[in-house]
RNA sequence: GGCCAGGUAGCCAAGAGGUAAGGCAGCGGUCUGCAAAAUCGCUAUUCACCGGUUCAAAUCCGGUCCUGGCCUCCA
């Protein structure tokens, strides 16, 4: 059984798909206009998470990301550097696309959707909407009216009768029937815009979502997710949207991960308080780290980042780097373990049970930790054999589809290196420590590590 | 003001009526020529606070305090 905290119930619901064993996910993806910080890739770990877990389940997951790349902030950047605006989005798309593969953010089966690319079909689904009579004409703008749509509020749960309006009010908004009416197509200004059946101009923000959501998984479809911040207003008005446009549900779950905290404020481009993927990097820190550290604490926790804790996640992710290369190169071969081989099993099944209980990843962790330290346990005691340490890799590499804090193992080292291996090797079998451990520091300085064992010296990159 | 999330050891973090998982760090022991890795042991009579319900509460109820978010673009 697998459930999900559905925002639009305030509950853990029971995960049904609408199809059988096929899961529809619409997940809102960067605006490109700069490079994201740490706090929105917190969001794409989340969702990569979900997806990963669902596929791990055998969902065969549908799942788009959309790329907002016209919008207020992407016109003012490309104005500033006299470009266009492909041009100036495409850097921050391709940055985009390095930071996740970096923080190994899976790419495949996910439709990479453009707000550009798709101008049609928003005006298609603007059009159905003024044809009911649930959007109307302004100056050039086009609007959604509110009023038309009883159930607004129904996700964000606002009542909005006792709500005072914002205070803010764009210049090219004044038109609007009721202040809460928000903008379909933003009336021709500029350079920025397209020519067609409703006039010229460009799209709102929220349409986008909407027309590449049902383009690509239909008028109904299972999962919507993104951050908190994103319920209202832009989850909201997409629901209003969709389902007066269709009459039918828009989407069965939706998902929300909370913020991530930076000294107790909320990570954010207009608190200045951000850190891109790129300045950890630049700092030194393993993105794999970072990957653990963001998706280690609960979905809809909020997290406070401090760098004392990627450190921690550095050392964890080390740790189980190290257990795993541990037993991929044992050698040993003692009596089975069968208690090992039954808590393989349990496992598993505390990682499916724990992931399926809305993500429960503390809990996942925990289970495979338990697992490392009774392995550890029976290696000490010569109580394990080939087969459990298969047993044991095929579990960890089973979960690390999900996970992904395994790396590569080194599988090259320099001729250079290897000589002063072997040379240290030499000094201790003459007993002369001091010559070894001048060759260990040296090594350590080249980044690599030594670890004597029974069977000789045993070396690693330092990470 | 309305709505929402959260307050559990030095740090991170599970648990949601049955007597505090796990990780990191630290300390002590084993192993080692010394390290590293590994391992063993120790590290919250207590879960923001105050009442209440109960045989039993970190978990339920009432109240209080604190932090953060949304209500305007935002993952």
């Amino acid at each position: 059984m697998i459930t999900f905290f559905n925002t639009l119930t305030r509950k853990k619901e029971i995960f049904q798909p609408i199809e059988d064993k096929i899961v529809k996910i619409y997940t809102c993806g960067p605006t490109v206009y700069d490079f994201a910080h740490i706090g929105n890739f917190r969001a794409y770990i989340f969702e990569d998470i979900l997806h990963r877990f669902l596929e791990y389940e055998g969902f065969t997951v549908k799942r788009v990301m959309n790329i907002t790349d016209i919008d207020d902030k992407t016109i003012i950047g490309a104005l500033k550097e006299n470009i266009s605006l492909n041009q100036f989005t495409e850097k921050y798309i391709e940055a985009f696309f390095e930071d996740i593969k970096k923080l190994r953010i899976k790419t495949d089966n996910i439709i990479f959707s453009r707000a550009t690319e798709n101008i049609p079909e928003m005006v298609n689904l603007i059009k159905t909407l003024l044809e009911k009579g649930h959007a109307y004409k302004k100056e050039n703008s086009i609007y959604f009216r509110i009023s038309s749509f009883p159930e607004y509020g129904r996700l964000s749960h606002f009542d909005f009768s006792k709500i005072k309006t914002g205070t803010s009010v764009d210049a090219d908004e004044y038109e609007k029937e009721s202040a809460r009416d928000f903008v379909l197509w933003k009336g021709e200004k500029d350079d920025f815009s397209w020519d067609t059946e409703i006039g010229k101009g460009r799209p709102g923000w929220h349409i986008e979502c909407s027309a590449m959501g049902m383009k690509y998984l239909g008028e109904t479809f299972d999962m919507h997710t993104g951050g908190v911040d994103n319920i209202f207003p832009h989850h909201e008005n997409e629901i209003a949207q969709c389902e007066m446009a269709t009459g039918k549900p828009f989407v069965k779950y939706w998902l929300h991960c909370q913020h991530l905290m930076v000294n107790g404020e909320k990570m954010s481009k207009s608190k200045g308080n951000f850190y891109t993927l790129r300045d950890l990097l630049k700092k030194g820190y393993d993105p794999v780290a970072i990957r653990y550290l963001l998706m280690s604490t609960h979905y809809r926790d909020p997290l406070n980042f401090t760098e004392k804790s990627l450190q921690q996640a550095k050392n964890t992710v080390d740790r189980w780097n190290d257990f795993y290369r541990r037993i991929k190169f044992l050698n040993i071969d003692e009596r089975k373990n069968e208690q090992i081989s039954q808590q393989c099993i349990k496992t598993e099944n505390i990682f499916r049970e724990s992931l399926g209980d809305d993500l429960n990843i503390s809990m996942a962790l925990a289970g495979i930790f338990e697992l490392m330290h009774s392995t550890n346990n029976s290696i000490t005691e010569n109580n394990i054999n080939r087969e459990n340490l298969e047993e044991i890799s095929k579990i960890i590499e089973k979960v690390d589809y999900v996970l992904q804090v395994l790396k590569p193992f080194e599988d090259s080292i320099d001729a250079e290196i290897l000589t002063l291996i072997e040379k240290r090797e030499q000094a201790r079998k003459e007993k002369d420590f001091s010559q070894a451990d001048k060759i260990r520091s040296i090594l350590q300085e080249k980044g690599i590590i030594l670890e004597d064992t029974p069977l000789g010296p045993r070396w690693k990159q330092k990470k």
